[in-house]
DNA sequence: AGCTTCCATCTGAAAAAAAGATGGATCAAT
DNA sequence: ATTGATCCATCTTTTTTTCAGATGGAAGCT
């Protein structure tokens, strides 16, 4: 087979050594071997990879332009040997984590920057589930790992650890009668709540229920259009009011009573009985360390 | 080495083809010579690629993944020995495209994708010029092929080719004046006119200017939201219309003159005396035979 | 049971790669 | 200008790798 990895990584190292002599050494080969596997990969794409005017070669433009992709191929040689690796090590192959809308995003990128730079064999699907309860896909065995509200009781299948507490806040439309001071339980009682669909039945539902006439909707993002609307207040966690769209438009009265911001647990789960992998437990444990600098409180 | 490229090959083999004999025929080697290969690669990588109960190999969950992981490093190496033969063919590495805004990109996506297929070596950048002059890109080298509409007299360093007509058509708000009815010619210049900022001078620029007032804006997609304000009359392509965001606030009266519609030319444009490679003529090919199905008229 | 086709393994032959030696060229320092 | 170090190309020899052919055991089909 002409145009083998040997040609290659003597054509990579002369490139990065500026030297033949200096890549025979570097690769702890004869000089004589450089020389010849590179003259050989010339000869084999039909071109100069570096022109031999002066004491040291030197890239050609098509040289420059192959060596990126010399290196590519050697690359992915390495990558193959690496997901081997990780199947040896029983390495998750591929990992899903659900997360629920509640969870603020920020964290999420360098986070799983180094997730794969940790794993970068692991392909990782994330899903920000709307209708569905992330604890259902957890249970179900469609998630590996969940971030959620917890809403209600969780099943004893699932072991969870509480990542913290968001303070939900009050928020209403500009134009809405609560807008315009200190709003009181009573006065609350009167209006429209609305609050996100509870994906499964339960207690937990009612703890947070203060008006009587309610509607359900299926996201906190979807709720803050229908609060700008007027069409009733909402207890919203308040790092979700800061990024919507329509935060000016959106009135976060104070209220007259005590232990009025309604904290909810933010929980990290998944299942007992399935083995989680090296991968799961390492993004477990970065999910726990988040805790103080990602959340308020 | 190990880990060689004869390994991959060995193995990609016989898992395409279910057997080692199988594969040995296709690769015109022995059977045994396979049987080695793929039996040195699974010992370098520490585990077993196919199961070997029953007559024939089949793949282990392992040897799935990693014969997606072997087809990428051949494949790499594949792309390798093609950039270095459109390097011997004189084949551009690279190509800057210049599109005026007033092109109908809907044809664009197969376009290019067919491009792409053709000429996988090439790198391909697209511009879509706001304030800059598309035939200005492409005299100064910035751009090696534009597609523009023709404001101006062309330089004559410009080689050019004319894709078609697009027909302008009388654009307003809701509110504005104009909505109401037919309008004539008279009407037209009693109010204030919304043209695309031109970005040189010349005749052309005043072919199209009806009104005494008038506001230069630098793109039809905002004329088109200055128009919706209210703040004045345009003549825009149908097809930016249509596909405008704010297109139901818009009405497009009808005239009361003849010619109304101001069509004005596209024009496939390259520089003369820069010598264009086959990717570039391949490409302006394909474009002026976009010329009937892409375009109104 | 018999036949075919599969795979693993062994052996010797062929090919490829590497090392070592040599000579000509370049560059820097003297 | 000369010297010495270091560079690359090339040749020869040695070592390693690859390959083909032969053999035997196992699986599947008739």
């Amino acid at each position: 087979m002409s145009v083998t990895l040997e040609q290659l990584q003597a054509f990579v190292a002369a490139a990065e050594h500026g030297s033949f002599s200096a890549a025979g050494r570097a690769l702890r080969k004869a000089q004589s071997a450089i020389s010849t596997q590179v003259a050989n990969l010339e000869d084999d794409l039909g071109l100069a990879l570096f022109s031999r005017t002066g004491r040291n070669p030197v890239l050609t433009a098509a040289g420059e332009r192959l060596l990126a992709e010399a290196r590519v191929v050697l690359d992915r040689r390495e990558h193959l040997i690496g997901v081997a690796a990780s199947f040896e090590a029983h390495v998750e192959h591929r990992l899903v984590v659900a997360i629920d809308e509640l969870y603020p995003e920020q964290a999420l990128g360098t986070l799983f920057a180094a997730f794969a730079a940790h794993f970068p064999h692991v392909e990782l699907e994330l899903l920000f589930p709307m209708l569905e309860d992330v604890s259902r896909l957890v249970l179900d065995g469609k998630a590996d790992i969940g971030v959620m509200w917890r809403q209600e009781v969780l099943p004893t299948e699932i072991a969870f650890h509480t990542l913290g507490w968001v303070p939900l806040q009050l928020v209403c439309g500009k134009d809405h009668p609560l807008a315009r001071g200190v709003v009181d339980w009573e006065e609350l009682k009167r209006h429209r709540q609305l609050m996100v669909a509870a994906r499964s039945e339960g207690p937990e539902k009612q703890r947070l229920r203060s008006a009587a006439e309610v509607w359900w909707v299926e996201s906190h993002w979807i709720i803050l259009q229908m609060v700008r609307q007027g069409i009733g207040w909402a207890l919203v966690p308040d790092h979700i009011i800061r990024s919507s769209p329509v935060r000016d438009d959106l009135v976060t009265p104070p209220l007259q009573f005590d232990g009025a911001d309604w904290p909810v647990a933010l929980e990290l789960v998944w299942h007992k009985q399935r083995p989680s992998g090296p991968a799961a437990r390492w993004l477990r444990e970065r999910f726990a360390a988040l805790r103080i600098s990602g959340l308020p409180r």
